[in-house]
DNA sequence: TGTATTCGATACAGTAATGTATCGAACGGG
DNA sequence: CCCGTTCGATACATTACTGTATCGAATACA
């Protein structure tokens, strides 16, 4: 995942240099306030815990954020980078290869996309987490805003560029189209919550039809 | 709401003798409950501030309930008795009436139950706090197994008993059809958490046309 | 290798919440 | 109207967490 990045948030301090050592603090950071965020809920994981999950002790955390809600834009952040960053990557790579035999380009993507991020229990609590801690703050919307709106604009960007790929066009507005979007992902995929499951794999492939066939009913072809 | 009930969980302590006071108190601290919760999540709702906004001190919570969890169980099996105690009513009201003219019967029924339950903001907070809070504890889960079976069995019956009166029956298995029914209203509801919307009252139609929709794709006329 | 600086550990004070034990007031039965 | 019981308030000890200030070790750079 490892987004290299000065600022933890939108503040984007562009001054400081950056050590190997801490950025490896950084993400050891990121990636054990996730486990314990899933484990425990925002609120629930305390700055305390989530050192320890990380073998540190507060005193680097209190150096690398300034507080939680810091650390928890930092993992939105992160996320969404990583998301983006798959899904420009697949569209490149697919860019001039032809698509397999039999196969739609809608269901190329979107099975390429799936398979670059990969869903589980801990992942889908977390985000969970995290926005119900963002929607239940709101004296910080416009923090929140700050750091949604480039994820929404660039990610809307990236499905026009999959649709226009597949030779199709939008037929609701943007807005409405990355609403359904996610909703169609979380949909297909709050079921984690509860564990993993024996058909877990068939129910990831539920979240796969949900969002092709989301992405059909919201686009013709041109 | 009010559900009067001595065990305060699923251990049925059922040699209380419940005096009206009492009974009131535990109920203001029910109402509290949902309102802290769904401001503050049940992690960050302490016994403090439901108790504050109770107009009551701690006294009167660790009088009435053992622990908070006790609390949460005590709410959920309130929101479920409303419910089906709504669906019942419904059921035996319009047991022999017909239905209204060019109305279907399943349109009929959904809209009756969704009026008798409104959905609000507070309230789909507090039950995904909850559904997380029990996720998340699952050392628990035997308890809160035997706080939804029942609820889940007697649903089933009602939904059988609706398809019934519709002149269907279903065509997946029982607990699929639960399955696709709950995530329905999660997904038309979920949008809630951001607050009341200009639209909202074209969104909980929403909710609506997807619980009528999802309803008549698992059953079929007999 | 020597040295300045950065980074993370430690210690401390302050705050909030928990659960228990006890007390006094309201209430119901007679 | 009175008395015994119930119920909720108050006070207290305890625990968990936060944030800051300071110190020592690891690191980069010459």
């Amino acid at each position: 995942m490892s987004v290299q990045q000065t600022g933890s948030g939108p503040k984007a301090s562009a001054a400081a240099p950056i050590t190997a050592r801490r950025a490896a603090t950084r993400q050891r950071l990121l990636t054990a306030a996730a486990a314990v965020i899933a484990e425990r809920g925002a609120n629930g994981a305390s700055v305390e815990a989530i050192c320890e999950e990380a073998g540190f002790t507060r005193g680097a955390f209190y150096s690398n954020f300034s507080t939680k809600e810091d650390l928890l834009y930092a993992l939105m952040q992160d996320k969404h980078q990583f998301l983006l960053d798959g899904i420009r990557r697949i569209l490149d790579e697919t860019a001039h290869a032809p698509v397999p035999a039999g196969a739609d380009v809608i269901d190329d993507l979107v099975d390429k996309v799936l398979a670059a991020n990969p869903v589980d229990r801990q992942a889908r609590l977390m985000e969970t987490e995290i926005g119900l801690y963002m929607v239940r703050n709101p004296e910080q919307a416009p923090v929140l805003q700050q750091v949604m709106q480039p994820f929404h604009d660039e990610l809307a960007r990236l499905v026009m560029e999959g649709l226009a790929r597949a030779g199709r066009r939008l037929t609701v507005s943007t807005e409405d189209a990355l609403t359904l979007l996610i909703a169609g992902y979380e949909t297909g995929t709050t079921h984690l919550w509860f564990g993993p499951h024996p058909g877990e794999q068939s129910e990831l492939d539920a979240c796969r039809r949900a969002l092709t066939l989301i992405i059909k009913s919201m686009s013709e072809p041109v």
